[in-house]
DNA sequence: CGGCTTTGACCCGCGC
DNA sequence: GCGCGGGTCAAAGCCG
């Protein structure tokens, strides 16, 4: 299938960003969304089109709008993305740095697409990685002096669920899990079971918080998704003062579950939510097959076209 | 039998 | 240079 070779190509995040997520969250998020043009180009990076469809129609969840009409529904989402140069600064700038690697977001798109899908980062390590495995030493050499792995645009954010996986609409094939140093839970690597399909995601619960998850997702679905998680393209989501007000979110992005600031993963920070509100959607959820993980990364083709609840297969 | 999970081994980057 | 931790591979086993 590849109605999805279609879309927009991955972002070339040359510089390598990190797991590492914003600490400070109302900053950051704040920040992150400082004004629609930033957020704009900054979503765009991540292959979401963020076009207004019309006054009525776009393609962001208008919390204002979303809270009011769903008011006890309770998630308060954080995405977030940074690079390794600067983990711990605030997205404004790390936007500006970006744009000023990349070129301005509009043109990301298409700076990008002489690499990611087929300069796959981890295509490329993982071969790497296998032929130094089977083949001899020459073979070896000539692989490891590959070009360095580029990572994917990742967004990270945390939900408090009882379920590890939350069912984002795609369908992931667990190819890993390690032991996560101070914490009591391992965490387990995801890849989209899509053929051609680069997203991977990593899903693990927080040591500070056993009932909060940890998803991180890397890349961007290159086809649609299989069936959407129930609940969550209907508006669920609910934007919360942690945030400093209302913003807007792409549609179709979070799966249920009760959404809190990413924390900064690489070293177990976790930012405790400033309010925890229980929600059905969670329960909803957890109603899923074990397999279907968490939020999805909208592409162009989905975004603006929501897949109704109702499941996948 | 195919798809998926488990799990030990391996590679790589980074900090000391 | 070395050790550690993160990330990935791939063989083996499980399950529908």
């Amino acid at each position: 299938m590849d109605d999805s070779n279609k879309l927009a190509p991955p972002t070339d995040f040359s510089t390598e960003s990190s797991w590492t997520l914003g600490t400070d969250s109302d900053n950051m998020f704040n920040t992150f969304f400082q004004d629609r043009d930033r957020e704009s180009s900054i979503l765009s990076e991540f292959g979401w089109n963020l076009q207004p469809d019309d006054n009525t129609s776009h393609n962001f969840v208008d919390f204002d709008r979303i809270e009011h009409n769903f008011a006890g529904a309770s998630n308060f989402p954080a995405i977030s993305r940074v690079t390794d140069q600067n983990p711990s600064t605030n997205l404004d700038s790390m936007v500006r740095e970006m744009e000023a690697q990349t070129g301005p977001a509009t043109d990301i798109n298409h700076s990008v697409s002489s690499s990611t899908s087929e300069d796959l980062p981890e295509k490329s390590t993982a071969s790497a990685s296998s032929a130094e495995k089977a083949t001899p030493e020459t073979a070896i050499k000539d692989k490891k002096k590959g070009p360095k792995r580029i990572r994917q645009p990742r967004f990270a954010f945390m939900t408090k669920s009882d379920i590890d996986n939350l069912e984002d609409g795609y369908r992931w094939r667990k190819y890993g899990q390690k032991a996560v140093k101070n914490s009591p839970f391992p965490r387990s690597y995801y890849r989209c079971t899509n053929g051609k399909c680069l997203v991977k995601k990593r899903v693990e619960r927080s040591s500070d918080d056993p009932s909060t998850v940890i998803t991180t997702y890397e890349g961007q679905h290159s086809h649609h998704a299989i069936g959407f998680p129930r609940g969550s393209a209907a508006g669920f989501i609910t934007t919360h003062e942690a945030f400093g007000g209302h913003r807007l979110i792409p549609k179709n992005f979070y799966p249920p579950g009760i959404y809190f600031p990413a924390p900064e993963v690489s070293n177990s920070r976790v930012i405790q939510p400033r309010q925890l509100i229980s929600s059905s959607v969670a329960h909803e959820a957890q109603e899923s097959p074990q397999n279907q993980a968490a939020p999805q990364i909208p592409t162009d083709g989905l975004l603006g076209d929501i897949v109704h609840p109702g499941g996948r297969t």
